[in-house]
DNA sequence: TCAAGATGGTTTTTAGACGCTACTATGTTA
DNA sequence: TAACATAGTAGCGTCTAAAAACCATCTTGA
């Protein structure tokens, strides 16, 4: 009975926090995107794959995309390897107004809640996530640290321990491992990342 | 740093869950219509708290309950007490057909999550709805159970207890006290309410 | 009491979202 | 090398949504 509550809650808390207009003139599905280009990692910065975190059709997001570009909120470039796929980053512009994302209203109820309760909150979530993703036959998109790819990359350099993907083969920055990725799999056992001491 | 990774994960949930396309004909918004009207209280079935609730305009909202109309989800007729406004009720075609709701995904996932994690949860949602409500400066949609407005009316009979809404003025029955309500204020100290035994 | 304003609801207009189909270009596989 | 898969785009129709204009009906306050 509780259940059917928290999926509406859910849903409802959603809709409220992003279909709240046109903030800075940008409309959700636009938001949903520049949201998307900050998080995801140097993998996952392409049309198709926003298409794929955001359950909707390759020409949709296409079309977001482009008229994101226009107003200068994204570049795009050709990649090197494959010369179909094209590359976005987010301008300055975009990072800035970032800031003023509707989103935040939910950052700052969730900062609401009681410490203890947020790691409990945000790992509940995260499973629902991957069982809805599973039921719907979507890529779950997580990050490094819980990724069965990550791989400790042999040669150590600086006193730091380099890390790679074992799916792209490539080395990893150790700021990168906290990038959203599409091609995340679910690790149970995971490798503990050893992160350098951030100075306050 | 959580509280952003919770806000992403509800919207990125709530948005999966709903947002998959025209589950038996309908699209996203049109099912939001008939779970609000499955959810609300007599005093909140109207095209207009519909808007209130869903975070859109009255006119969006006219047109949506419009085209369920025709598709005869929905009668509507005329309030007595205020000619201008329009009650809404679900046909049961509309009932039949929220058994195949797409957000029944959603509820089969929560429903995976610990017992005692649902209580938690649900509050902690519950919780958030309030303050992003509140900051944006909508009403906050709650149940009797939990509202300022519940009176126990002073006459009882049959051995249960009556009780009424104070802002409307009008007895209610005891089915009707979990039913979603426009006029919501969050009261602290809540009535307890004695509810018959149901016998499974 | 009656004019002014608030409220409930609808319509129209316009822009964007979105699914669908078709299409090109590039990669991959058999 | 042919067949197929994938990345991205373009066009079309429908739905979503906000905004503005509008009518009908309360509600108020001088």
């Amino acid at each position: 009975m509780n259940s059917h509550a928290i999926a509406e809650l859910v849903f409802h808390l959603g809709r409220i926090a992003s279909g709240e207009g046109l903030v800075e003139g940008l409309t959700p599905a636009q938001w949903a995107v520049l949201r998307y280009f900050a998080r995801a990692n140097r993998f996952s910065r392409t049309p198709s794959a926003f298409a794929a975190f955001h359950a909707t059709t390759r020409g949709t997001a296409s079309q977001t995309i482009k008229s994101l570009n226009n107003q200068g909120y994204l570049t795009s470039m050709r990649s090197e390897d494959d010369k179909r796929s094209i590359r976005l980053v987010l301008t300055d512009k975009a990072k800035n107004i970032l800031a003023n994302d509707p989103l935040e209203s939910l950052v700052r109820a969730a900062d609401s809640l009681p410490t203890s309760a947020q790691d409990h909150f945000s790992n509940a979530l995260q499973q629902m996530l991957g069982q809805v993703s599973q039921e719907r036959g979507r890529p779950p998109f997580g990050t490094c640290t819980s990724c069965q790819h990550l791989e400790v990359d042999g040669c150590s350099r600086e006193g730091q321990t380099a890390y790679m993907c074992g799916f792209t083969s490539e080395s990893l920055l150790i700021e990168e491992l906290d990038g959203v990725c599409i091609n995340f799999i679910e690790n149970k056992k995971r490798i503990t990342v050893k992160r350098p001491v951030i100075s306050a």
